[in-house]
DNA sequence: TTGGACTTACGAAGGTCTTAGTATTTACTC
DNA sequence: GAGTAAATACTAAGACCTTCGTAAGTCCAA
């Protein structure tokens, strides 16, 4: 009987990078083997098997995913949905970065990230509304 | 005489965590030495002096910072604005988390960041004044 | 039930990051 | 010019990350 899920001290906060371009695909697909997300790769990725695998089983040990065993291999879906994962990083780098002040972040995003007329316009409805619901 | 300033291969493009702090410090200070960096630290942190020093050297070496002899000592001085480091990361994290939609990051932000009505309202009145700028 | 294909578990190499001790250099004073 | 206090340069340890090879386990078909 093999040994799996051993527990770690700390607690891990953050995706590494290799582990955000995995997790990135299991948000895309839903769930999925070694198999799975190692084809939904770019093809000049050119990852071994193994290597997939054990940063599965890695991210498995810090409870970013969890796996089924299904047949002979492992199902992996995530254990945090992508928007949840989006908002802690975005807390995160304003604590860092932005002297916790997300304002100055949207600042910096509408100034100088070459955005669409569209999407400003978007945002801007969508800040409406937020100031809208506030008053109520 | 020693050695400084030795080329490297591959450009570094953003700070580790520690140099993010060290950086922070030189941001606010303008410049300054390796005392006056580590004096702007928070007391429990505790670091040692010749720990200071590597940090900025390498600093150095990666060019996010350079350095001019004054006495004795080496003073450091950022290479690179605050926010244009902010927007540099701002667009990494788009790219990497955001599926290269930078107004999914402000929804995000505007939604769950718990910002006051009064950032809310400065975001509008930013927006309003980038979308006059663009009919024009 | 045995062979083969595929899967998982483990270990290790090579890299970077953080920290700090030791050795060397430097500027200044007497 | 020698001594001294402070700064810099170097080295290295320990942690974590990424990658992959090898070994061991597992399912299924003939």
């Amino acid at each position: 009987m093999a040994v799996r899920g051993m527990r770690q001290k700390k607690k891990v906060e953050f995706l590494t990078e290799v582990e955000l371009e995995f997790m990135t695909e299991l948000w895309a697909l839903g769930e999925g083997s070694v198999r799975d997300v190692l084809a939904q790769l770019a093809p000049e990725r050119n990852l071994a098997y193994t290597s997939a695998a054990t940063i599965l089983r890695i991210m498995e040990q810090k409870n970013f995913v969890t796996s089924e065993k299904r047949g002979k291999t492992f199902v992996y879906k995530p254990m945090l949905a992508k928007d949840a994962y989006q908002s802690k990083t975005l807390r995160n780098l304003s604590d860092k970065l932005f002297d916790g002040t997300p304002a100055t972040m949207v600042a910096r995003l509408v100034n100088d990230q070459g955005m669409s007329e569209q999407a400003l316009e978007e945002i801007r409805a969508l800040l409406d509304r937020r100031l809208k619901d506030n008053d109520s």
